[in-house]
DNA sequence: CCTTTTTGTGATTAATCGGGTGACTTCTCG
DNA sequence: CGAGAAGTCACCCGATTAATCACAAAAAGG
């Protein structure tokens, strides 16, 4: 979406403020009091680019939060809360929001009927893809085989492997040169590694992956690969579940050869 | 702001989703994928109120946060992810803005320069006036005096005050029955009682506090005291501090002479 | 093979919301 | 008392988005 880090800070704790909810003029002040401490309408209105006009409505805004307060004077005095406070309580806030999601969505849920066997899913983005795997890592019972670029072997994957293997699922592992081998047999003791079935590196595949044998999914790097890691937009896999799945049918065909080639050597 | 509990969990849900940021329609077509699993854009548009041409935009939008899958055939069909899965995606997108926010704010904050010695300030809102109490609480560093309403000691009250308590600071507590007297003894057990200047009951008055003798609030429920409590709009207060601030001069005078008499019993 | 229905895309309209500006009244202070 | 500042209102305009429609492509079905 955006938020770049390097950035100066105004403008950064301004979109984030925006998009908990608090119109432009609104995040402005805020910001601009945040730096002052206090002041009146003209101070926020010259450090903060907000006319001073509507500063008046943005402190009312963000009286309506609780971020503010304000001193019946002429001029007006108008006073924030501080930083640490303001951002639990917006973390306070948005806790209670998901609970509420949460229990509407699970009070709704029971018209489900899930297990499609046919039909391949597509996903793009990186982080949703990630998000994919995972939940089939979760979901694993008692295999996981795993392909990947090692751009692609993050931390929340790791951990989420070696959670499954906890469990005891046995994972197998492939794409990953020898030195980070080491390391992941430190983090994961039962994981198996094995051979990859081609250089990833020469090629623009992401993941390919299977799960219990009837869960798969393959990704790939749509940019080619020198700029794809940088943009983690530009991954795009397909997935599919089931038996009968046509995808499943394949991988486990190719994946099923390749191990059998392995456990001979 | 709203967020009634007893609505129907499709409008709670939409509601909620909403706020994160999603449209309308993007909001009420996930809510109507969650509780079909699956589904074309047709059966969407019929469960979810939401114009059939209009879901594929909408889909759109969820694609982009990674909530949906879509099944490139004719009719293409949609794909939810778990319920549970996409809360905690919002959690973590959520619990990382709060942290940007945060660390923008604090490379801002440099050119402050508070502790207002005159004026008074005005808050509104039981939430709000809460936060002021327990930011006081927390910068307490010898003495915390407190009069309240039981009605509004809640828990997280008496958690800054049993947390000030252990820092050292010396608390002293009235307005409370005698029965939730023995309650907060065993919770604070450095904690004094004394007794209320009048009875909180009478009067629609509703916290008095005072902080190291230089930082006051006094609070006053708005709309009587029946229905005052159900509606935690309806508490406003005013607060100041410094040791030459005219409210705290006043609250000062009082609580002196009170506790003085108090001790002399 | 042709007809009819369904599906997907795009354009268009209407309405709402929010940012931006200026007029006008009230207040403060020299 | 008068100048300038403070506060309140009302209005405009552009962007966004809900909502509707028109139309082409594709399935379905006889």
């Amino acid at each position: 979406m955006s938020s770049n880090p390097s950035k100066e800070p105004e403008t950064a704790a301004t979109e984030q403020l925006e998009r908990f909810g608090l119109s432009t003029y609104a995040a402005r002040t805020f910001v601009a009091l945040a730096s002052l401490g206090t002041g009146t309408a003209r101070d926020v209105s010259q450090v903060s680019e907000v006319p001073r006009t509507r500063v008046y409505d943005a402190v009312d805004e963000l009286r309506e939060w609780g971020l503010v307060d304000v001193q019946q004077s002429s001029p007006k005095e108008f006073w924030v809360i501080s930083a640490e406070t303001a951002c639990r309580r917006f973390e306070r806030d948005f806790q209670h929001r998901a609970d509420t999601l949460r229990t509407a969505l699970s009070e709704l849920e029971p018209a489900e009927q899930r297990t499609e066997q046919r039909g391949v899913w597509t996903v793009n983005g990186q982080a949703a893809v990630t998000d994919r795997a995972l939940e089939f890592f979760t979901t694993a019972e008692e295999e996981i085989v795993y392909m990947t670029t090692e751009d692609l072997l993050t931390e929340d994957v790791i951990d989420a492997l070696s959670e499954a293997a906890d469990r005891g699922v046995s994972i197998k592992l492939a794409g990953v040169s020898s030195d980070v081998q080491e390391q992941i047999q430190e983090e994961i003791p039962g994981a198996t590694m094995f051979e990859s079935l081609w250089v990833w590196s020469d090629t623009s595949a992401g993941r390919l992956m299977m799960v219990d044998g009837r869960k798969t999914l393959v990704s790939a790097l749509v940019n080619g690969n020198s700029a794809s890691v940088s943009d983690p937009r530009s991954e795009t896999a397909i997935w599919g579940e089931g038996d009968a799945n046509s995808l499943v049918v394949v991988l486990k065909a190719i994946f099923t050869w390749r191990l059998d080639t392995i456990d001979s050597n």
